[in-house]
DNA sequence: TCGGATTACGTGCACCGTAATGATC
DNA sequence: GATCATTACGGTGCACGTAATCCGA
């Protein structure tokens, strides 16, 4: 058995040319190199190198050991980052979602649940977050429809409306609901986290333009300053319920039938007993 | 990086089951492993085993570990494996002869022309010989025809024919010539190592039954002892000329058009270079 | 003369083995 | 008490770095 390190030390002269540069490189001194390199061969049974005296260089046998090695090497240090990744990956129990909105509340629920895992969160908008859970990219998903296939276990576990945020002085600001195709054409401001519901408004509102915001503090700020209207900021029954802000916006309800959503929570059928304690909170 | 022997520690120590049975395998002490499997949990960051005080075993990160270990080691071991053949490959030339009588001054020709090379021969009945010569199992054949296909380069040189050895009181001793097919049916002393004339022997005289000798001595004894008639048992005219053995068999020509043979020397056209010195040698 | 490889040589420390300790059956 | 793992400790070999040497451009 030849240790790695020989190896690599092979390979790092195969880059650099010369043992001085090598030897640098690894931080070790020249004659160290030198050595290392007479004992491969050594070990070997086979020469690597044409020796001039004052050039090193490889051999046919050097330069096919060199691909042999830096392919061994690539194996060993992408099988070391995959028992990384084994291990981190049965202490974390990551979650995929359409909205933000549940997920604060989500991530306190699990930390409580499960002491000294880590629980990773992820929002998104793609409609393939089933199968994502499927293919155990996530271990939990939180859907705005039963995810179907009999692999799932799912259950409601909250309900929200989408409200529009208008200021008073916009032309439909009295109006006691409306119709996303109503707004078509319209700037708005737009949380850039906000889930599937991004999908929902350039679905139904194709005219529009969208000023996305990375921040909600932000986007906050610029509600209050603007007479854009606005999506979400605060404009869903589920956050309005929970921070009543002071503000001078109209809050309109929208009357399409899909702005009123009831999210899932979801997991792998086979994963169903680890998750129990979770699925009990919302039953 | 990690250290391979680590590695190999850890699967000796899974296949072993104990600490102390794993370090008396690997002729080490058993603090001296103990620290080496706390080393390789330290290096890659995850715990690989269970410690139950008294009894130490794999969890599943370490049953993953040692799967990946597996591999590794087999995959390392592979490519020393490689290397040295790689490196044996070139300091030796394998040659492929369809007939033996050529082999020894083909050996000591190639041995005065290549100092310190090995020369490995190889007589085979095989008529796939031409392939395997493209194949790179051997640098040079013998063959018994011209080999076709352009990639080849070759020679004629040598011919040779066959001759049957009867004794005196064979019923077709006084003939001046035969062919196999007139002596089909009976039986025959055959020297394994023919070459390629076994198939001929076998194909014109599907009767007959060949008792095959393996060494040339035993054959020579069994020839002047029995009433067999007997090939090649120096009969055919390149052996005749070089060795003219006192006997009372008796030595008659076998008329088949296949029973005149030129011998081909060949290589692959891009060794040509390599070999000229061969190939003048024949001119 | 400088850059690069190898050889010579002294040293430190990493790793080993022995011994002791702790734990479990 | 036997077996097994871990900790403690002292010794040693080995690989390292520095220095010297050799060689070639």
């Amino acid at each position: 058995m030849i240790e790695i390190h020989l190896f690599e030390q092979l390979v790092a002269f195969a880059s650099c040319g010369t043992l001085s540069a090598a030897a640098e490189q690894l931080h070790i001194s020249q004659p160290a190199l030198s050595r290392s390199m007479q004992r491969l061969e050594d070990e070997l049974g086979v020469k690597l190198f044409d020796r001039q005296k004052s050039r090193l260089t490889l051999n046919e046998n050097g330069e096919l050991t060199v691909q042999y090695a830096r392919n061994l090497l690539m194996q060993e240090e992408s099988m070391i980052e995959q028992i990384r990744e084994y291990d981190r990956k049965k202490r974390t129990i990551s979650v995929g979602s359409c909205t933000p909105v549940l997920i604060p509340d989500f991530v306190s629920l699990l930390s409580s649940l499960y002491e000294g895992m880590t629980i990773s969160t992820e929002v998104t908008g793609d409609p393939h977050l089933a199968e994502q859970l499927r293919e155990n990219k996530y271990q939990l998903a939180i859907l705005h429809e039963k995810p179907d296939g009999n692999i799932f276990y799912s259950l409601p576990i909250e309900s929200e409306h989408l409200y529009v945020s208008l200021p008073p002085v916009h032309p439909l600001a009295d109006a006691d609901g409306l119709y996303l195709k109503d707004l078509d054409g319209q700037t708005f401001l737009l949380y850039s986290q906000i889930g599937f519901w991004d999908g929902l408004c350039r679905r139904k509102m194709p005219s529009s333009r969208f000023l996305l915001q990375q921040e909600m503090d932000v986007l906050g700020e610029l509600v209050e300053n603007s007479a854009f209207p606005a999506f979400p900021a605060f404009p869903t029954d589920y956050v309005m319920k929970r921070s009543r802000q002071e503000t001078d916006r109209v809050i309109i309800p929208i009357l399409d039938e899909e702005a009123n959503v009831t999210y899932y929570c979801a997991c792998l059928k086979s994963e169903k007993a680890r998750f129990t304690p979770v699925f009990r909170h919302f039953r």
